[in-house]
DNA sequence: ATGGTAGCCTTGCTA
């Protein structure tokens, strides 16, 4: 069995305490990290490794930085989403763990939608699909991991019509979420659960934690060859819960 | 109720 999981941190430094807890009691063997918010040259090496694990980051200062944290090292990294070698974010990295291969992405929010941020989302959004029509060839376990800004459908949060005109909720963000699995990608998450309102994100503000105001925006995508061993998976709510809680937690399967 | 919070270092921007 093995255990892959994502979480957005916001801020690696800000929440290193938070997230050497978690790996202690949940011991995934594969955690992909978003928001890690510092350049590879920063990034908290040391705590991370006496854990045991391996780390590779792609970062830059102050905003987006994506991670992979490997109990077995990496091979084959890729960082940067291909497609576009004008774009500097630092928003995707992709690796070979064992048999699989992974990858932590942070997906553009895309808000305001006015503005150019969003036409970025949605171009981000059709390189993502044809890097993942190149992985789905390879006919290997893949997974896709990460904050992905899309809430598939309205029982995936609990407003709908107040966030319809969101980028996170527009129809052109939730047709590209489906493009991805018209592929043959598996929401591992929705594979095993049909309850509606179960959330990976609440928002800082206004009480959306303790009102349980939250978004489901952290996926994990499954080739048919990682969805066939797929055995369980869960939101953890508890580090949100924490003291110097990021405003996502994690989301982890298990692959048999 | 045009608010509210968190993290960065840019005392505004991003989310």
């Amino acid at each position: 069995m093995v255990k892959i999981a994502s979480w957005n941190v916001n801020s690696i430094k800000a929440r290193l305490s938070n997230v050497l807890a978690w790996i202690e009691t949940a011991r995934p063997d594969i955690l992909c990290l978003q928001e890690t918010k510092c350049p590879e040259a920063d990034f908290p090496l040391l705590e991370i490794k006496s854990l045991g694990y391996h780390v590779e980051a792609a970062g830059q200062r102050s905003y987006n930085g994506v991670a992979l944290l490997t109990r077995e090292p990496a091979r084959d990294i890729v960082k940067g989403l291909p497609g576009d070698p004008a774009d500097e974010q630092a928003r995707y990295i992709e690796a070979t763990v064992g048999d699989l291969r992974v990858a932590s992405i942070y997906l553009p929010n895309g808000n305001p939608v006015e503005s150019e941020k969003f036409p970025y989302k949605l171009a981000w959004m059709d390189r993502l699909c044809a890097r993942a029509k190149e992985l789905l060839r390879s006919e290997q376990p893949v997974i896709l991991a990460g904050d992905y800004n899309i809430c598939p459908a309205d029982d995936d949060l609990y407003d709908p019509v107040g966030w319809r005109d969101d980028a996170l909720c527009r129809p052109e963000s939730r047709a590209r979420f489906r493009k991805l699995l018209y592929l043959g990608l598996t929401d591992a998450f929705r594979a095993l659960h049909a309850e509606p309102h179960v959330y990976t994100f609440w928002d800082y503000q206004a009480g959306r934690w303790y009102r349980d105001e939250g978004l489901r925006i952290d996926h994990l995508l499954l080739s048919p060859q990682a969805a066939d061993r797929l055995a369980a998976c869960a939101i953890d709510k508890g580090p949100r819960g924490k003291d110097k809680a990021s405003d996502h937690t994690p989301i982890w399967c298990e692959l048999a």
